[in-house]
DNA sequence: ACTAATACACTGGAGCTGCT
DNA sequence: AGCAGCTCCAGTGTATTAGT
């Protein structure tokens, strides 16, 4: 109410309020007629604009795009790229173009914002946008027109590059395309182009950023007993907690084939115990089963024990599906065994000797008390940041979601209380941690996503998915910021939110890099974020793994070490892509109407090449 | 025909600056 | 301090194209 009180200033037009004066003045003009409106025209196009900074903005692009470009075209060899676009322009279908003289053919102000128009079928004058003089005279400022004016159209921007229509890819100046991008972190690089060094930065670190009680080693007050396993180190330096079974009692001997089928109860009544004391916590557990085996060769019998180590599983706490989670691992187990054995190496399994549980907890951070939006997102109005004072600013965000506050950003969250009893909160404990949004889902028929957000002085912001919701399209879907202190925000306006990321990085990304990266998804026939991803996984991986393996054959040869223990804390990418869902899941939410994918730029700015 | 993606004009909110 | 003008920013509406 108060706000409505300093809004002092109506419209005597439409009786809208406005906190000032100039405000209110400046939006009367809106009602003004025509001729009654002032004018401030674009110096670079024949644009007139109401308002004065929208002109500036306007002019500012006009004249971005204006300058001569540097590349020429295979069919307008010398001819600088715009007015060999302007040629397509102004040779095409007959138009009333006022410049359409053969003196005049160098338009200059041939629209390059849309990277799809300009090369394939709506080469337009940004000037006219295809009116008469007459019409430019009167002032209007039409809905951009497009007109088809190349012959053959051309599917694809991609496909352009690659028929090689308008732009050589090698004529790119050298030490633009030998920029190489190198991940501040690690060190690690080159990355091919931006998207890579993000997503990089993202899987590698900042997931364990999220987590930090990987980063402070086991738990202190860690039973030493979990079930029939016994713990028996925690790296600290790792964050793990490495528990094995009691060899004694209940593997000695064991056919390894049997015992993975018998392992399923002892691992299952393992997890139940273990999240009975840490309920509220993820963990990301590893399993090695160590093997003795043995083989005939002409020097004589060989004995050896084979480490088979399944790639990292994330299970998120008890409300998980335990026994699926069991399950997945034992057949990873098994079917590693079987490719072991089919390489043909002729090791024979004897006995299993180990069975090690490498368990990495992860606390994720949970909502809690009000905390004040970044300066970064302050001003983001497609946020609402519920100003409560306890630890439910998850119920408050879906509160506000199912009735939105009229009146500020904030609002008195008190209100929402009553909504409360609404909801089915039974197994959910406050402050509500991302794992136990699943549950939360099933028990209220909502689809809820899990957004997180990090920045850091003179870093780009960040957004990221920390849970991506499988909960059926029919449901009513919203999505949460959880910031990093620990505190939901409800984005109200998913696409604004979008936006805000969307431009930024696109700021940062050169049109090289861009050029490189169409290439490649050309090549690849990428059509998402998500084949990019895995075409960028799968190669990594192909790489590091040639280069690994003969890593681990050299230190089997030279010391009898398996080189591939110790890898607890790494991401492998079956997990990155069930928690991250790159490739799966991440793309069906991303291409759904309520998510904004990320952008697919298509604006060339020829300029800064 | 429909959906998704994109660019850009337009609008209100709000901060900054200079003047009185 | 109050005001006016300027400017930037975020959000929205809409025209348009690509893809299915």
């Amino acid at each position: 109410m108060e706000i409505m009180h300093r809004k002092q200033w109506p419209c005597a037009e439409c009786g809208r309020r406005f906190s000032k004066k100039g405000d209110r003045d400046r939006h009367r003009r809106t009602h003004l007629n025509r001729e009654e409106r002032p004018v401030y025209p674009c110096p670079h196009c024949k644009k007139r604009f109401l308002r004065k900074d929208n002109q500036q903005k306007h002019s500012r692009l006009c004249l971005f795009h204006a300058p001569a470009p540097l590349y020429a075209t295979p069919n307008n060899q010398g001819v600088p790229l715009e007015i060999a676009l302007c040629n397509v322009h102004h040779t095409g279908i007959p138009t009333d173009h006022p410049d359409d003289s053969l003196e005049n053919r160098q338009c200059e102000n041939v629209q390059l914002s849309t990277m799809t128009n300009t090369l394939t079928s709506s080469v337009g004058c940004r000037d006219c946008h295809g009116q008469n003089e007459e019409e430019q005279n009167r002032g209007e400022t039409p809905p951009a027109k497009r007109r088809l004016t190349s012959p053959k159209q051309s599917t694809s921007f991609a496909e352009q590059i690659n028929d090689k229509k308008f732009v050589y890819f090698d004529e790119i100046p050298l030490n633009e395309t030998n920029r190489a991008e190198y991940c501040p972190h690690c060190n690690r690089g080159p990355f091919r182009h931006h998207f890579n060094l993000n997503q990089h930065i993202r899987d590698v670190h900042l997931l364990p950023r999220l987590h930090p009680a990987n980063q402070v080693g086991g738990g202190s007050d860690v039973e030493q007993r979990i079930g029939r396993f016994t713990l028996e180190e925690t790296a600290a330096n790792r964050g793990a907690e490495n528990y094995a079974l009691d060899v004694q009692a209940d593997i000695e001997d064991a056919d390894p084939d049997k015992f993975i089928l018998d392992s399923n109860d002892l691992l299952l009544d393992f997890l139940s115990k273990y999240f009975q004391q840490w309920d509220k916590q993820a963990i990301k557990m590893q399993l090695v089963l160590s093997i003795r085996c043995h083989r005939l060769t002409l020097e004589g019998r060989q004995t050896m024990t084979m480490h088979i180590r399944t790639d990292p599983i994330g299970i998120m706490g008890v409300h998980d599906n335990l026994e699926e989670r069991v399950n997945e691992i034992a057949q990873d187990l098994t079917r590693r065994l079987d490719e072991a054995e089919n390489r043909g190496s002729g090791w024979i399994y004897d006995s299993v000797e180990k069975f090690l549980v490498e368990v990495t907890r992860f606390d994720p951070i949970r909502g809690s008390k009000f905390v004040q939006l970044p300066d970064t997102l302050k001003s983001m109005q497609s946020l609402i940041n519920p100003h409560n004072d306890d630890d439910q600013c998850f119920l408050f965000c879906i509160a506000m979601f199912d009735d939105p506050p009229k009146d500020g950003a904030f609002g008195n969250v008190k209100v929402f209380n009553k909504y409360f009893a609404e909801y089915d909160v039974q197994g959910v404990t406050f402050p509500v941690s991302p794992a136990q949004v699943p549950h939360f889902e099933k028990r209220n028929g909502r689809a809820i996503t899990i957004l997180g957000y990090e920045w850091a002085k003179e870093e780009q912001d960040r957004v990221y998915i920390i849970y991506a919701s499988t909960m059926p399209e029919s449901m009513p879907r919203m999505f949460l910021l959880l910031l990093e202190e620990g505190h939901y925000v409800l984005i109200k306006n998913l696409r604004g939110f979008m936006n805000h990321f969307r431009k930024k990085w696109w700021e940062t990304i050169t049109e090289t890099q861009y050029q490189q990266a169409m290439l490649v998804w050309k090549t690849f026939s990428c059509k998402t974020i998500g084949d990019d991803a895995q075409l960028y996984c799968r190669v990594d991986t192909i790489l590091l793994s040639t280069v690994f393996e003969r890593f681990r054959k050299q230190t089997m040869q030279d010391f009898d070490l398996e080189a591939s223990s110790g890898r607890g804390q790494d991401y492998g990418f079956p997990e990155i892509r069930r928690c991250g869902n790159i490739g799966g899941q991440q793309d069906a939410i991303w291409s759904s109407q309520h998510w904004t994918k990320i952008p697919f730029r298509h604006s060339l700015n020829l300029t800064s090449l």
